[in-house]
DNA sequence: CATTTTTTTGTAACCGTTTACATATTCTTC
DNA sequence: GAAGAATATGTAAACGGTTACAAAAAAATG
């Protein structure tokens, strides 16, 4: 009844060598004589061996796998993101272990302390907002994790990504080049979420170098969904006075409010002009296609996968990588209308 | 230097009692006496013991972490689906373990061996295209497992979906009853998915069914991306004789679809109907909104993970378990029009 | 209160690998 | 071809928990 799968030591007996062979073939197959190794291997092939990883793990202290937490998977940017990475791993004989926290930092904590149990040999967080009791523990077990998302040089951690105050900076810069003054923002909600956070401080940067304001009427934050991004146009569009422009915390933010604005009449970018912010993949199919700020995704998540790779493989890497941004200008913003209704 | 993280033994010695007993609480704290549960508690609490889950698993034979093999995550569908089973399975106490393969079968088994040799407690696979190694490696090492997106309550293996062939039937009968004739068809890739395919063949059969017949140029498969399905919807608005009506295999290829449709002049649905399937989430804001099928995806990916932890729990479930998928009739689709160009 | 039953705790073998160290084998070199 | 060096293989002790079984303690019974 009982399967009784095959361990490493009827492999040896089948094969009449010691299971320090058969261990070695698998880890280190250089340092066994290729005649005993090629019998090896079709001992282990024929009797359907599979190394057990829990038993590996337990002597070897190594797993091979890297844990990923991210805030959620619903979101393209880091569906997109965890795709890379997952690609890039397993290119590299890693294994990713992935869990969500829905930006929950106690959750993130309890999340990061399940998989230490398990035996991670690296992780990846996204963006800054960790707990401290989190730090600690990566500290004490001594396992490399690297920020992804966020770029601060100054930290004695490991990231890679952009600084979203500048990146933001340099959208809301080109929305006032245009000749707008009028200017709104909704963004994501930026409680626990560092780069909602530093994107809303990089448009309020931009607009106080030209001596505007942001009326707390005109900053709206919104759940990651058109749903909430057309409720909060919806409610800007009601206002007596009206922005006319929107820059906006993501792509999908930036939809939605196009979307809502052409239902209620106005003509993007000719009554309104709209920001986005990551530069999705559909953005630039939608009608009008979206101005945004182009992020390289699959390099992020990819680099940080990289650098995790190569500092336990004890090779240099570099603790901080910053990518590069891109301004895309494409349909969705323009000179602000006089002829315009809003005005 | 070395941080010789605190075991079980430490602990034990700590609070002068055994290792079995710190054992025992955490595994099974009923069975140890409250007053010593407590001091143990503390103990635990105050060394920062963190339990080392490779030799728990080595010894215990489990491990409490579910692998999910998909395709992809970045599709929406997935990424959706992962996100509820996550948390569904981090509710009962499990971790997920994903991975992607690609749509590639060998990629899949290769996969599914590492995660056997991890140690998971069970695994879900998405379709039903798997090989026949990778069944038999499965039920070797009896590690229960269910197919999602599909329903197939012939077959022994758990599987938890709707029947692809009879929803996708379902839409071209809609279609043919609005009273188009010239119905063209753009499916996701076959190769290696069998809802694709499933989803052509219930095209084809409502077609038959009313002596119509799918002729192949109106036939397209393309990948999951608004590009390929806007170029397939060029090829195929570009032919002597245009379709009214375009069936399509998701919603992404039928928002490339619309998409293409309109720049080249067409109105949807007044010059060309389009149909999608999924229902996705922006699929009822954008314009003109999709008339879909709606698959009810987070419910599909929890029963999955929750047939595994009750039978894994050794508790009865049944083995296959059919979603209800709804028409919803949105604004792409009408009937067709005399007056149209393509007419 | 002695005896039996039940509950709580301890002992130690075991889970399936890896790897330091010892030993055997093969290769160089003179 | 013997001595020494280099390489290949074997031996056996970890790794850090779990759990069957034994022993001790507490509770119930007559």
């Amino acid at each position: 009844m009982k399967a009784k799968s095959v361990g490493i030591r009827e492999v040896a007996r089948h094969v009449g060598v010691s299971t320090a062979s058969i261990s070695r073939t698998l880890n280190n197959p250089e340092s066994v004589r290729p005649e005993l190794r090629s019998r090896i291997d079709a001992a282990i092939a024929s009797l359907g061996y599979i190394p057990d990883a829990a038993a590996r793990a337990l002597s070897s202290r190594r797993t091979r796998t890297i844990g990923a937490i991210i805030p959620t998977v619903d979101n393209a940017m880091f569906a997109r993101g965890v795709e890379a990475l997952q690609n890039y791993l397993a290119l590299q004989g890693y294994l990713l272990l992935l869990a969500t926290s829905g930006y929950d930092p106690e959750v993130e904590y309890r999340l990061a302390q399940n998989m230490v149990s398990r035996g991670i040999d690296g992780l990846i967080l996204r963006g800054d907002v960790h707990t401290e009791p989190l730090r600690r523990l990566l500290a004490s077990q001594r396992i490399p994790f690297v920020n992804v998302g966020v770029y601060h040089p100054d930290k004695p951690y490991a990231s890679v990504g952009s600084n979203n105050e500048a990146t933001a900076w340099r959208a809301c810069r080109y929305i006032i080049e245009l000749g707008h003054r009028k200017i709104a923002m909704v963004a994501a909600i930026s409680s626990h979420n560092d780069r909602a956070t530093a994107r809303a401080a990089g448009v309020r940067r931009a607009l106080a170098e030209s001596a505007l304001v942001l009326r707390p009427s005109w900053y709206i934050e919104v759940p990651y969904h058109l749903d909430d991004a057309r409720q909060a146009a919806r409610a800007l569009l009601s206002l007596p006075e009206q922005p006319t422009a929107v820059v906006c915390g993501n792509d999908v933010i930036a939809y939605g409010v196009i979307l809502e604005a052409e239902r209620r009449g106005l003509r993007v970018p000719a009554d309104l002009s709209v920001m986005g912010f990551d530069d999705l993949e559909w953005s630039r199919h939608l009608r009008p296609s979206l101005t945004t700020m182009h992020l390289p995704t699959d390099e992020v998540w990819s680099r940080a996968g990289e650098y995790l790779v190569k500092t336990l493989a004890g090779k240099p890497a570099a603790l901080h990588h910053e990518v590069d941004v891109a301004l895309v200008v494409r349909e969705s913003t323009a000179k602000p209308n006089p002829e315009s209704p809003v005005n």
